[in-house]
DNA sequence: TCCATATTTCGATTATCATAGAAATATGGA
DNA sequence: TCCATATTTCTATGATAATCGAAATATGGA
């Protein structure tokens, strides 16, 4: 990932209710929401949920696909493995960040 | 780490000008660097270099000490690391980012 | 003390972002 | 076709962010 893509993807992150649209994508996994469903579950009104998710679309964190009147969006996962992979080299180099990624690897028990 | 210092990271790394200056504090190590020598290598002015210096300390990412007449900054590595668990807990849950993690840690076989 | 240098604050300007109601558009079903 | 529902665009408004020159504030050394 470039640096220019990583502001991008930084910038649609770093909003209350951007985060919050992202986090509920992420939890939905690959089935994705409805924006209809987005917004009952964050509070956002309509046109402020459709701009916030133009943003995620354009940071390519967010992808929509048409379902008959419904519009799923999908929290596009390897953009954000991407980020997290540009933030680990890039923001960290060679120094205790790489910690993070110490606890979650050991293979011994199940993540459901 | 919680929501609110999360988005305050984020939007403190979201801007080219300070993404820059950061991953120049992380070159730099625990030693850091001093401003003017950050005005150097970035290219920024000193009144906006200052505006951004203070927008990473305000967000914990940079931590600035005095020395003699010189001030110091440098990254601090701790909130990155607590800004990549976030993101990693939160945005990634049960789902594909964890390969970021993946070349890290088995020992058995290699990803290239 | 006085000066040179390092850095920050001030202040003014411009640009970009966030919000959300109301109107427009699309879609499936009756 | 006509309607109800889902979502987006339009539009206006307020808020926040970015930029940077010039002036102010340290600090160490002569």
């Amino acid at each position: 990932m470039e640096t220019n893509a990583a502001v991008l993807a930084l910038s649609a992150l770093a909003q209350t209710s951007r985060l919050a649209v992202f986090r509920a994508l992420v939890q939905a996994g690959p089935a994705g929401l409805a924006a209809g469903r987005i917004a009952e579950v964050t509070g956002i009104p309509p046109s402020s949920l459709s701009f916030h998710l133009k943003e995620l679309t354009h940071a390519v964190l967010a992808h929509a696909r048409q379902d008959g009147r419904f519009v799923i969006y999908t929290a596009q996962f390897d953009t954000m493995d991407a980020l997290l992979g540009f933030l680990t080299e890039n923001c960290c180099g060679g120094n205790p960040c790489a910690s993070v990624c110490a606890p979650v690897c050991p293979p011994s028990k199940e993540p459901t």
